[in-house]
DNA sequence: TGACATTATTTACAAGTGTAGAGAATATGG
DNA sequence: CCATATTCTCTACACTTGTAAATAATGTCA
């Protein structure tokens, strides 16, 4: 069974965000994709990879002298992860006041709300559940 | 202008919305009221309410011996908080595949549907922004 | 006013997070 | 083979977070 939960500080977001748009990918790679919007050295976004590997939610395997790194968790496990523990510390796990707060926080127009409509159409068509 | 953005802990969200749900209030309070969920001495308690303060989301106002503590920022703050941090970091900002998102990981019946649309139709409603 | 109960203060400490330097190993071009 | 560039490894260090003990201060009841 895949991980439990996922969870990803900050600096991680930025590195796996990185890493699935690059994979299979190096250390160098990855720092000189963020060297710019991060402003990290090497030696920063090495020590980060190496600790999401042991986390688990980054492999690494070695190929000749490079260490070559792939994701461990899909975009989507992280994503739910995130929006998990949101949703259970910030609204006890009620997901209509989770995304009601999401439609006041923000200044949507209505397309977007359109947009959303379809998605909440779409589900209940394909009725709940897998 | 209020707090720029909001981001608690696991722990304070504990502390926070014991908070919320008894203030004003001290410090054993709140502990005595965490004990049994949480397992914390009134030192942990404690300890974590004088950082809240420090950070700004709560505030202690000394009464005689006593300390008095009401919270700083909102349940509404704090859940945008959370709310925009998942969206900035898991979802590059975008909201309709956050909302896709929370579909698609939750067993949802039709009327927990119905409501969330609802929502959204009360918010095309009133039209965008303020 | 003394003993007990309540509350507060101080200090600590391990684990996790953000950040990186120094130096070793290796590859590469001449 | 040597200098240079690339990559890796090890070590570090300050700050945050979770957790709490020890001790001091204070209030209260008899």
């Amino acid at each position: 069974m895949s991980k439990p939960t996922v969870e990803l500080t900050e600096a991680e977001w930025s590195v796996i965000k990185a890493v699935w748009d690059t994979e299979p990918c190096t250390a160098p790679a990855i720092q000189e994709r963020l060297a710019k919007p991060m402003g990290w050295t090497y030696s920063t976004v090495r020590t980060l990879m190496d600790r999401m590997v042991a986390k688990g939610v980054l492999a690494a395997k070695k190929e000749g002298k490079l260490t070559i790194y792939h994701s461990a968790v899909t975009r989507e496990q992280a994503q739910r992860g995130e929006l998990f523990y949101t949703l259970k510390h910030a609204f006890n796990g009620a997901l209509t006041p989770m995304v009601q707060c999401l439609l006041d926080s923000q200044d949507l127009n209505d397309e977007e709300l359109a947009k959303i409509e379809a998605v909440i159409k779409a589900r209940k068509k394909s009725g709940k559940g897998h």
